[in-house]
DNA sequence: GCCAACGTTGGC
DNA sequence: GCCAACGTTGGC
């Protein structure tokens, strides 16, 4: 299983419309990025994410799983553009801030440290452990 | 609201 | 295929 972190800003799509969407899930669509969508591409059944909420929030906010593989975005007729589905698994007892996370020398490497404006990322399986953690929240 | 960083576009 | 111009993102 592999981890990622999706990134939307909440005044447009947040973590509780995103509870609010139950098991269905929701189509992760409006990517417009070819490293983003790669990563979609790349993802499997099952594969989990941080649901991070940019510009207001800056805070990881809950924990997402990948419910359908890479489809063509629904929104858009150009065919370059995929996007998986996603349903909400579990909120964070605590939100992690980007703040927190910039002061954890073991997480400068994230990619949301290192290349922020990428919206769909992949996270490594210890930064996954450590993020939890610092949310006080099962992995 | 500003602006740096980054990605994309298109003329040459 | 280069690179300047432009548009967008997102932290501050």
């Amino acid at each position: 299983m592999a981890y990622w972190l999706f990134k939307s800003e909440p005044d447009v799509w947040g973590w509780d419309q995103q509870v609010a969407r139950g098991a269905a899930g929701e189509e992760w669509h409006g990517v417009r990025n070819y490293q983003a969508r790669n990563n979609m591409r790349a993802m499997q059944i099952g594969d989990r994410g941080f649901f991070y909420h940019s510009r207001t929030g800056l805070e990881i906010v809950g924990i997402v799983e990948v419910c359908a593989l890479a489809h063509p975005d629904s929104t858009t007729e150009d065919p370059r553009w995929d996007c998986v589905d996603i349903r909400a698994v579990r909120p964070f007892v605590r939100p992690v801030s980007l703040e927190a996370i910039k002061k954890v020398p073991a997480l400068a490497e994230m990619v949301l440290v290192k290349n922020s404006r990428l919206s769909v990322q992949p996270v490594t399986e210890a930064e996954w452990r450590m993020v939890c953690d610092l949310g006080a929240t099962e992995a």
